[in-house]
DNA sequence: ACATACTATTATGTATTGCAATATAGTAAA
DNA sequence: TTTACTATATTGCAATACATAATAGTATGT
């Protein structure tokens, strides 16, 4: 899969899978591996980022079968700019979609 | 615009505007630009890319009003490669979009 | 004891775009 | 004729995000 095509919408990817409810890092690499190629190192480090920045918090907490998992929750800051990006993203589809056609 | 969203589509964007007929860079930046912000030396690394792949062939052709054109044609390799990087794209929008529904 | 699954992290490399500067040829204006 | 502006092409450096690969710790089953 062309690798280059992924820049920026990751990110998107996972946030949207917080917004429902809190997931583990690696609940979330599994979660989204199944339908784009993602390897946990790639993952991981957007974690990091998105955490950096705001759009998440964690917690751990203790597991049944394993090391202790490290949960993510949105903030109100990252739900605010998921909405802008997914907006934005699908206007840079549209636009793009025009190149294409 | 958010900058990695254009990772990687604005090759077949490039490419794409090429299948009618030759253009010249200039000419090329203007047509991107209308919908998509990307500045002259973007588009002109991006020229020198699909050239060196062989994607497309070049020649000069003088102008009447400033100097030579430098047009860009698609060559059979170019044509392939567009077709199947057009249906890569499609395929990512869709499992992408599945994640961000 | 050993392998395996589950979970998290980090270092280094690579590719693509942004920004800014340079350069040249015409054309219009002062 | 000097200036300025448009058309055209090119290049260097910085920033960003993903790939690859390696490391490490805990629990479980054999």
């Amino acid at each position: 899969m062309n690798t280059q095509f992924k820049k920026g919408v990751l990110d998107l990817c996972v946030l949207n899978q917080l917004v429902r409810e809190d997931r583990y890092g690696y609940e979330l690499t599994e979660l989204i591996s199944k339908e784009l190629e993602v390897t946990a190192g790639t993952l991981y480090l957007i974690l990091k980022r998105i955490k950096d920045d705001g759009y998440v918090t964690t917690y751990l907490q203790e597991s049944d079968s394993g090391p202790a998992r490290k949960y993510y929750h949105l903030t109100e800051k990252g739900r605010d700019y998921l909405q802008k990006q997914k907006a934005e993203w699908l206007e840079f589809l549209e636009k793009a979609g025009k190149l294409l056609a």
